[in-house]
DNA sequence: CTTAGCACTCATTGAATGAAAGTGCTAACA
DNA sequence: TGTTAGCACTTTCATTCAATGAGTGCTAAG
């Protein structure tokens, strides 16, 4: 364990390097942290932090910057939260006080909000369909019998697809099954209804056309959506002014699946969650840090939404910000869903 | 007027430049293209080149580059076509053979599949709404006077908004507005619907809070959606080894209502057509050339789709792909599009 | 245990240098 | 008169070299 006096240095080189950027030499923790201890004494400090993993050199002649397992000390032990300012709230009340006009504008406004406003770039991924309450269908019929199928969730989410069917279906045919599922599904989770769906597709042997068609518009697989704000903020950090590195990065932020799969892993735990460089187990973003929390709808948590940004990333201020915006955005969505009153 | 000497030497240089990305020597034009003229003879004509506008000098000692004048002329006058190859021309057709689930999903596809194939940035600019049939309207009302508003087209694009009314409209009047404006409207241009509610906006007073209901419905200000696909092929080419320069564009990339409008501007003409630099008329990428078609549902022009890249452009390579892009996408939004029996 | 002192190590910077590439001009040539 | 060879001049680019300076590790004294 560290004692007292490690700790401070410690502190004191992760802070100086997070705000800096540039490597901290015994020196300058001497100065500017008031420590009243000698550069040499902080150097032995230094060099027994670096034995036990905390810290390391670019070079022999460099100051130190932290490892992983330094920047996991700093957020677990050491930080402390920075609370966003008056200025910064109300910012971001304004921003969603006036009319929504869709689900996926909250996503998309979020992510830019939350890259704003922590330059560095912003993540929502979407409410996840299998944990949403079915509300809604809709079935339009196009023709060679393409099925145009609209799904909508408690929350509000509009989801489509166009479902190929080989027998063409009269169209009132097709109108009582809406209706069945309408009056008889409303309010569930899209869970259980899938699972209900392929209880009967074992059973059922008689109306098997329809148990498929059925069983065609509740399966979503994977078509999570995630959003990004704020990807040139990237650059803005000077750990990627060399263009090979920052491509490699935008590489890995296009892909989308990739992000959706690890946010997702992030999901199960309560309040903020960081993820430091390895930690994210994904070797293309292993140079970058995560800091994600879980959004709600009456208390179901429902989707992720956080920050991706450098391994030196000013945690303290960011896990505020994500938290703060995980309840502004569960409260907003929450509101908007009209299943509050079931 | 130049004459044929000229014409060769210009298009000697800018092809050169094209491929190359560097400056273009008299002596690199006498050995590559055999014009059976001394590189002292190159160097007058270029001379003189240069005082017609057609190409410049980054510093004395360099070789020409062409300028936005000399890339048009080459555009115009001196390239010809490079068709695509066969196996580039199946592989387009195969990205476009499997089941389509959405409309979006096209968009999606294509950008990704121009930058693909071109190696710039691909953009789709959705099916303009104003443009498109009106096929299908659902309303859903949700609670507080709130309601659902989904629209289809003709081609399956379905768009939702929520509408905000002040009062809360019976279920059973809802399902009667719903039924009128599916039972008559189906199959009419979006466009006149809208002009006709504006007009009855204007006459009616007695059901004034229906006419207003549907005006919110039929409106749809500016939300046209573009796609872009491989941003990252920006930073592939060496123009844009400067990080600030990149920086730049990558900014103007995020802007999408800026480039949305750009493109929009294009789609009156027919065929393909290219903006080089300055031509796109916008500042902020005055540095990048346009390559765009316009795409068609029955013939009906209704959306836009092209390539964004510097102006050092394949244009040869990169016209025919943008005009087989759009022939095919028109081929498949028509075929998927159920108005082709009306 | 703490600290001053010192030798040592690298990264960074800036100047100097020398190709390489290319031009413009002049004068000779066909 | 148009074309070409030759040459002086520019400018960029890569390389080398030394100076600089930030920082360390170690030792010995306080």
């Amino acid at each position: 364990m560290l004692n007292e006096r490690k700790k401070k240095i410690l502190r004191a080189v992760v802070y100086n390097y997070i705000t800096t950027a540039i490597p901290v030499g015994s020196r300058t923790v001497a100065k500017k942290y008031r420590l009243h201890l000698s550069p040499a004494t902080i150097r032995n400090c230094m060099a027994d932090l670096e034995e036990s993993g905390y810290l390391t050199h670019p070079h022999t002649s460099a100051g130190r910057i932290p490892t992983d397992k330094g920047y996991r000390f700093y957020v677990n032990s050491l930080m402390e939260r920075a609370d966003l300012s008056l200025e910064e709230k109300i910012r971001i009340k304004k921003e969603y006080s006036h009319r929504i006009n869709r689900i996926d504008q909250i996503m998309e406004e979020t992510s830019q909000v939350l890259s704003l406003l922590s330059h560095y770039t912003g993540l929502v991924l979407a409410p996840n369909l299998e944990k949403s309450i079915f509300h809604h269908l809709e079935l339009v019929s196009l023709e060679n019998g393409r099925i145009l199928s609209i799904l909508i969730t408690g929350s509000g989410l509009v989801k489509n697809k166009i479902i190929e069917t080989e027998k063409i279906l009269p169209k009132e045919r097709l109108g009582e099954i809406l209706n069945l599922i309408n009056d008889r599904l409303s309010n569930l989770p899209l869970k259980r209804i899938k699972e209900f769906i392929s209880d009967q597709l074992k059973i059922e042997t008689s109306a098997r056309k329809i148990w498929e068609l059925m069983n065609q518009i509740f399966t979503w697989d994977g078509v999570e959506e995630l959003y990004l704000g704020g990807r040139i903020n990237i650059l803005e950090h000077p750990e990627f002014k060399d263009l090979a590195r920052s491509k490699s990065i935008f590489q890995a932020l296009e892909e989308k699946r990739l992000l959706a799969e690890v946010l997702s892993k992030t999901a199960s735990s309560e309040g903020v969650r960081v993820l430091i460089g390895k930690e994210t187990r994904c070797r293309k973003i292993r140079d970058l840090s995560l800091v994600t929390s879980t959004y709600r709808i009456n208390g179901r948590p429902v989707g992720v939404l956080g920050i991706i940004g450098p391994r030196r990333m000013e945690y303290s201020k960011v896990v505020s910000l994500v938290d703060f915006m995980a309840k502004m955005v569960s409260k907003v969505l929450t509101n908007l869903s009209h299943t509050t009153k079931v």
